[in-house]
DNA sequence: ATGAAAGCGCTAACAT
DNA sequence: ATGTTAGCGCTTTCAT
């Protein structure tokens, strides 16, 4: 934040200590050439005038380092702890660092965090953005207006709005998921989806179930908010609809989490009366009992895309305007559950 | 990260488009006073050269803004998501931004990651140090140096070499829980413990038990490490040697949900057979069948308080040295498991 | 051991 | 509508 009171400068120091700025640099900095005494007084003044260099003087002077800002609407969904912690190791091992922003769902709010936040950054990384989240972004980020940040988005789509993305390829995971639970003699599945978003997951659950001649009907799937309670809500309703399901599959490992407290709660038991599959593959799915067999999306291999797509516009390598796209599978994380 | 090649800048855009630099930036910021063909061209030529503004240099120019870095051992521990969403958002209220530092176990990456972070941030929010995080930090970061950057700790001791401190008030909280468990008839409570850290909790267990003339032996207690297998294992180790408890009271949530797992395995009902009281009040005691009762630590306020310290310190409110110290309590959050 | 000068890359103020 | 001059606060030569 800009401080109204012009802050204290190595100039004041030098003044009050009746020296030039470099022997305030040298003193401060540790560097040789200054003899003990000026040293002394130097941070005595210093600290007396609670002195804090500025950062952006310093790296101004040291050079350039790229500071990323990761997006997402609430870290306490315990997906997004997973991949911020696998960003900023990644980005640290090239020497970037992190910045956060959480921008919670009071649109106002998220609004402004993003405003303060995005000229302290040269790139961002947008993840799980249900509301749409380019959209709050101040008008000059974007690539439109003139130049604007490198905008790379996680489990994005090619028709986002933005300079790379990451998608990720529910498709091929839905199968082998569908695979494992027909192989383990499931053949009235069912599907717990989210009411907000438009998953391709459902798709893939339907093509499946039509080619290989499983049961489906409208009341083979169940949409409510993808949280826990949404889960729990989709457990009880999806055993009124269907009460003779024998396997589930989730939209994500926290409603997962919640059909398992669901099913718990009436006296179905888990895999036995019926099976239960997530996706995320996250942590939390092995706390839980039973524990939780989930299509898991590598977070570290989402991050690593998300660092080399910065890197490539950020260095010029990837040519303007071109929008590049990568793409990332998920694996059948095989524990209890299902 | 300081780059090896000069980068593209405003100067070298306004050679190629052949106007002056005032112009690159007055086109560039949507500022008046451009022609339109002007401002085209000047878009068109920084989009060619990858031109990207120093932040630095913005920064400079715009006045001081201030970060914070938070640095913790593991993000996806379920404790830290919780603070640093806290954290990042009543930052973001002051106007400030927070970098992350995910240290990790490995001690040189750690302190590789700190070393780069230092100098990007105005201060330091330390939080769950159970390594000497202080001891990882470079030499330079620390007020015995020269000037060093201020350092807050949370849950932290007054005797840590930082600039200010948050407490956690562990001795209420642990009467509460206990009071809670005695009235509903709990007698014989045990403990599950760190086994790395020396914990004031056990204190405050031991002298409730003997002040309310409760069963104690050196079997009520049980040590394990600070992790959901450590709760589990911890779980089969106190029914091995205390068989006959009917409650216990663990160190973290993270281990008493393992504890929960652990019961669940043995075939011991909880709370019927035994209570299980957790420490943290984490969001994923709730994700958990049954529901876990935890003493709550307040997140919010935590961080509120490690917002308040840095700023003592950077507005020089904070008399230099003064080593401030906040308090917090615990709030018992009843839920299920007890 | 210390100081003076130059310059990092940008924007704001003042010309024209 | 565009260019010129200054200066943000710091570190790095280069003097002395």
């Amino acid at each position: 934040m800009a401080s109204s009171v012009p802050a204290i400068t190595i100039l004041d120091v030098a003044r009050v200590a009746g020296v030039s700025r470099q022997t305030v640099t040298r003193a401060l900095n540790g560097l040789p050439d200054v003899s003990a005494a000026t040293r002394e007084r130097v941070v005595h003044v210093a600290r007396q005038l609670n002195y804090r260099p500025n950062r952006a003087a310093q790296g101004l002077v040291r050079g350039r380092d790229v500071t990323v800002g990761l997006v997402m609407e609430d870290l306490r969904n315990p997906y997004y702890p997973e991949l911020a912690s696998a960003l900023s190791r990644l980005a640290s091992e090239q020497g970037w660092s992190v910045i956060l922003c959480d921008i919670g769902d009071d649109e106002e709010k998220a609004r402004a965090r993003l405003e303060s936040m995005v000229h302290r950054v040269d790139a961002l990384v947008l993840t799980g953005c249900r509301t749409d989240t380019v959209g709050l972004l101040p008008g000059d980020a974007l690539r439109g207006k003139a130049l604007g940040i490198p905008i790379v988005m996680l489990d994005g789509s090619p028709a986002d709005q933005v300079d790379a993305v990451v998608e990720i390829d529910y498709e091929a995971g839905v199968r082998a998921a569908l695979d494992h639970l027909t192989g383990r003699g499931r053949r009235r599945i069912a599907m717990i989806d989210s009411s907000h978003i438009a998953s391709s997951r459902r798709e893939s659950y339907r093509d499946y179930l039509r080619e290989h001649g499983l049961a489906w009907t409208g009341r083979s799937e169940v949409r409510d908010d993808e949280t826990h309670e949404g889960g729990v809500r989709a457990a009880h309703e999806l055993l009124g609809r269907y009460p003779d399901a024998d396997a589930v599959l989730v939209y994500n490992d926290v409603m997962a989490i919640g059909a398992l407290k669901g099913f718990a709660r009436a006296g179905r038991a888990v895999p036995d009366d019926i099976a239960v599959v997530g996706t995320d593959g996250l942590d939390i799915g092995t706390l839980v009992t039973p524990e939780l067999t989930s299509l898991s999306i590598d977070k570290t291999a989402l991050a690593q895309h998300a660092v080399q797509l910065v890197d490539n516009i950020l260095s010029g390598r990837a040519p303007a305007g071109s929008r590049e796209r990568r793409r990332i599978g998920l694996t059948l994380v095989v524990r209890e559950s299902a």
